[in-house]
DNA sequence: TTGTATGCGTTATCAT
DNA sequence: ATGATAACGCATACAA
């Protein structure tokens, strides 16, 4: 029963040629009026839908991209997507996903599943990729860009926003309260070039201010609350006990509060802590938490519109940088004392 | 550049036919070893990837499946996609996705372009569709899955839960609790027939309870905290006041936790709030919070084994349910005073 | 076990 | 403004 009528289908209830009913797809201006309309009735008729895998044969296009993401489990990238698939179908393009929860060997096979499928273009998340999806990409010659992250080299074309430098805006605004003991807690950092970005910008701030970040006061832990708690339960062990932590984004940073209204440390004025991402929650549960917001919708809507013009055929080398906020709330309270075990 | 090796030159550069090189992706068993190592060689080689709109023309078919959620901006859609995803790619299944927004118009452009593009089958969120979007789908023949939903009747293939029946569940729980004055915060009704199921659970366990719901203690909002934040605020208005409200998920129920709080109001003392979906803050910031956990990661789970079965052609009749868990938190405190203005 | 030949549904070139 | 026809890249029935 699948896939039945076809333009041939069309052409003789018409009675015109299948290619003018391809026409009538493809450049409807070009035909008379009357034939047109014909035509259209005829496809009604037939319910006719036509078939893109012959389409996409004989015109080498298939009206796809291609998406690569970490995973769609994470607020910042099914936002992000979302925006993204609402632009493209926007433009009669069609969003393919494959996710590979920061496993670079899922990763390739992602991409290659999608290549095969024959996108048009390919969005991928962060810069860093394994050499072999570096050469599938380059053989490919399929139009690629780089989402979440600056390509500052200009050998992709990329739209994201300067994880560094936010991380170095939170650590110098926390600096400037008074802090002197850090603790950072991050995603994996493994096959995460935003996660590592991020921290070395807190390395790099507090360096500038001659405070050193021992190993241990950077943990590693699931994007989850969990993750967030027992960071903090770890950072909150050391001694001295960092007065100011930075969590990688909005799960770690809810979890490392719920851990330190847990522990009875009162926030922000025992502990501050930082967390990337939007998180409305923040303003009303956790005053005491500041958060750099990163513009995911924005993203998602950037990055269709460049991927569009990389269609269209344009060189787009310059990486496209969104701003970023860091949101301090309830900063009116009294700075922590400093070095407090 | 884009898709130059054919398997034509593969076959070349292996000295066998072009017949041979696609046996040896699709039945490799059926060729001799040396050939098979000396095929896949040239493969690697030539750095072949199969054009999939050559494969779906001959084969008719395209290891692809397509799903229409209404968007991925809520945590249960995108958990619930990036499941199938997951479970469907090991089976070498590629996701095509389109999000409609609850609007019914999209929802039919956006399976159209599915079908369109060729996809083995399709999941749709819900059991309402419009009349033009079901004459699709049977003109197609296109095996299709419904989820989120249970379709008793047997038209179509489901796996879901049931919405009805579970807020029912959480409607007697409040019931037992001593309530007699109920608000519902839900989410626009329209085309959202989960929304409507729910309200309508509600509706009816108290109607055997002979407490009937006024149209004013229903409030439609958007799906956001701050339509949980408005319908709190609509209801708080009511006289009597509501001592329970039921939320359509977790944004609406933590945004009348928010506004609960700000209009001084207790949690659960002087208002007990139950709101849909797995909301892992609600155990710590709201533990008056009772929750109607939905499975969303199973969900996508299961659905992708159905699919997989329909694929394979058996035909399955039976909705799937998944079960539902009803968790209350905090249930110690004192049972509101009734009918309290 | 492998090769030959044909067709899948559409677009695009070239006529008319 | 429209028609005839040759690709497009692969799978498969049939032959060998």
């Amino acid at each position: 029963m699948a896939q039945r009528t076809k333009l041939a289908d069309v052409a003789r209830l018409a009675g015109v040629s299948s290619a003018t009913v391809s026409r009538s797809l493809n450049y409807p201006n070009l035909l008379k009026k009357d034939t047109l309309k014909r035509i259209q009735d005829a496809i009604v008729r037939l319910g006719y839908v036509p078939n893109s895998a012959g389409r996409a044969l004989a015109s080498r296009r298939t009206q796809t991209v291609g998406l690569v993401v970490p995973t769609l489990d994470h607020a910042i990238f099914s936002r992000f997507t979302q925006t993204m698939q609402t632009a493209l179908a926007e433009s009669g393009y069609q969003l393919l996903i494959a996710s590979h929860e920061y496993n670079p060997t899922l990763e390739l096979s992602g991409a290659r599943a999608l290549i095969e499928r024959g996108v048009d273009a390919l969005v991928l998340v962060g810069l860093e990729r394994s050499p072999a999806l570096d050469e599938l990409l380059t053989q490919s010659g399929i139009p690629m860009l780089a989402t979440w992250a600056l390509d500052r080299s200009g050998k992709s074309a990329s739209v994201g926003f300067d994880n560094h430098a936010a991380s170095v805006l939170a650590a110098r605004h926390l600096l400037a309260l008074g802090h002197r003991e850090f603790g950072v807690i991050s995603g994996f950092l493994h096959h995460n070039d935003r996660a590592r970005a991020r921290v070395e910008g807190v390395r790099e701030a507090l360096g500038d201010a001659g405070i050193k970040l021992s190993a241990a006061s950077v943990v590693e832990q699931p994007f989850t609350y969990a993750g967030g708690r027992d960071g903090l339960r770890a950072l909150a062990a050391l001694s001295p006990r960092p007065t100011a932590v930075l969590c990688g984004n909005d799960l770690l940073a809810l979890g490392a509060l719920m851990e330190c209204q847990s522990l009875g440390l009162a926030v922000p004025q025992e502990i501050s802590v930082v967390g990337f991402d939007n998180q409305e929650l923040a303003s009303h549960f956790a005053p005491g938490l500041t958060t750099i917001n990163v513009p995911a919708a924005d993203l998602g809507r950037v990055a269709a519109g460049t991927i569009l013009q990389l269609l269209a055929g344009d060189v787009v080398q310059a990486p496209v940088e969104l701003p970023i906020e860091l949101v301090v709330r309830g900063s009116t309270g009294p700075p922590p004392t400093p070095g407090r075990p």
